[in-house]
RNA sequence: GGCCUUAUCGUCUAGCCUGGUCUAGGACGCAUCCCUUUCACGGAUGAAACCCGGGUUCAAAUCCCGGUAAGGUCACCA
């Protein structure tokens, strides 16, 4: 155990988990699995001001919903005896000392955090680290070697009080006790890492290897925050975005697999993932790409797999609905993989209409049947209504069994053919989804069997009856 | 401001360490065409980048120097 690989992702429950923590914590899930190690996770929540408990169930439910686990789960707030236990030892040993405060008017550090902040107490005694003052020279797996001068950080407080231990301290044991061989954290990490060396060293820790990967940017090149829109990955979910496409996604972001390789599930991911090929510049996020992978995810989704996702996301939409038709829409269903890029999609289609026609004999401007071509007048309405009788003629004599989308094809094909396709199919596909875009007549046909298809085509040559001038040509 | 880091198509990136094979490759997006008289899928093609300036060298995206820009960090936050 004593030699495995063990990471750690350590949020701090102070805001809903977005997608900059969240590559963070697939960077470390990664190579945890990787390397056969173990993952932790830890919440540090020394803060007891800003932590909030809403948080913490927000970034489980975030983690669950990506598939990401965890061997162990920790919180800091239960860890204060472990904390006190080391301050005590550093006190006694002289690396650390009970520090009496001058009263000084308080330094107001950083200002853009707006509310909550402006009341913090300040303490008259508090727990310093007694620093060496030297230089800290690290080595960092994508930086490379990082030399700080530790002077200037002086003697920094490491602890309120015996109880309430800060960051750093926090950290630093917790990272000791808990074993973490690798620190991967955001670049920000990069100058809390010497402070961190000089308390490993004042408690005898052994130092992990640390890795500081880049920053994930909003598309002005600015720190991913709230304002650049869908930060939470809930949002993401909740807009039909697979689990294992985001995590696809993150991966690529910052990271590249050295292949041309794009579209990975997580297994393959962690087979191929590798710290060494972590980028040192930041990668601005792009939700078109994202739309993409999920697309590809979809695309390779199996068909049982597909529909339960789509029956998900329809769900209210289907209870709602007097004349939905099962079977019908598991005939579309197949159709349907490559129409969507999220599963939102599908609700929007819906919304649209576009899913209409499965239920009901559509209504319709006589007008729509009457195809338009590239080149060329359009025929006459006496000439679709021609077609559609021939067409309708043709599909009567053919068999059920037959009434298949491969059937229904080369029942028409000969007629298409001298017609012209356009001029037979187009005014069909309409009389059937009454729609100007919708799925090819031969799948409408095989959705909707032959009884509903003549139906449907008797009703469109009733309304073109209706809509025929008396003396037209 | 001090210290530090980064810099290839709009975006994600390959190439940089070990100069030539780079008239800089791939992907997303975009445009055009084909397929299909719809839509979607699919296929093909195209536009699109080495931050700027010096230097080293027969030769630089690749090495060196300077500049510029962007970012990080300087808490009794995490």
């Amino acid at each position: 155990m004593a030699s495995s690989t063990i990471t750690r992702f350590p949020p701090s429950p102070t805001g809903p988990l977005h997608i900059g923590n969240v590559r963070t914590a697939l960077f470390n899930y990664l190579f945890a699995r990787k390397m056969g190690g173990e993952i932790i996770l830890r919440f540090e929540d020394t803060d007891r001001k800003r932590s909030k408990r809403e948080y913490e169930d927000h970034a489980y439910e975030s983690l669950e919903w990506l598939g990401l686990t965890f061997d162990h789960i920790y919180r800091q707030s239960e860890r204060t005896l472990i904390y006190r236990k080391y301050l005590e030892k550093m006190i006694e040993e002289g690396t650390a000392y009970v520090s009496k405060e001058a009263d000084l008017e308080f330094e107001d550090a950083g200002g853009e955090d707006q509310d909550e902040e402006s009341e913090r107490e300040r303490r008259d005694e508090v727990i310093r680290l007694k620093n060496p003052n030297k230089k800290v020279v690290f080595e960092d797996l994508v930086r490379g070697e990082i030399e700080v001068d530790t002077t200037e950080l002086g003697d920094f407080v490491i602890a309120k009080s015996l109880e309430e231990p800060l960051y750093h301290f926090a950290v630093v044991t917790d990272d000791f006790e808990m074993g973490i061989t690798h620190v991967i954290r955001g670049e920000d990490g990069i100058y809390n890492t010497p402070r961190q060396i000089l308390i490993q060293e004042a408690i005898g820790a052994p130092r992990p290897i640390y890795c500081h990967i880049p920053f994930v940017f909003g598309p002005d090149k600015k720190k991913f925050s709230k304002r650049h829109g869908a930060i939470s990955v809930l949002d993401y979910r909740d807009e039909g975005i697979l689990p294992e496409a985001l995590l696809n996604y993150l991966a690529l972001l910052g990271w590249n697999p050295g292949t041309p390789q794009e579209i990975f599930t997580p297994e393959e991911l962690i087979a191929a993932f590798d710290l060494g090929k972590v980028q040192k510049a930041g990668a601005v996020f792009d939700p078109e790409k994202l739309r993409w992978i999920n697309q590809e995810h979809i695309k390779r989704m199996d068909e049982a797999t597909f529909k339960k996702h789509a029956y998900a996301v329809l769900a209210s939409r289907i209870a709602a609905n007097p004349h939905w038709n099962e079977q019908r829409f598991d005939k579309l269903v197949p159709e349907l993989k490559n129409r969507i890029t999220v599963f939102k999609d599908l609700d929007l289609m819906w919304e649209g209409g576009e899913f209409d026609y499965l239920f009901a004999l559509p209504s319709y401007d006589a007008k729509l049947l009457v195809p338009t071509p590239k080149d060329g007048k359009p025929p006459t309405l006496k000439k679709v209504t021609k077609h559609l009788h021939f067409v309708s003629d043709l599909l009567e004599k053919l068999e059920e069994a037959s009434f298949t989308k491969e059937g229904v094809k080369e029942a028409l094909a000969a007629y298409a053919e001298k017609e012209g396709r356009g001029n037979v199919l187009w005014p069909l596909r309409v009389a059937l989804s009454g729609r100007e875009r919708s799925p090819d007549p031969y799948t409408l046909c095989d959705i909707l069997g032959k009884t509903e298809v003549l139906r449907r085509l008797q009703e469109a040559l009733t309304l073109l009856k209706a809509d025929t001038p008396k003396k037209e040509d």
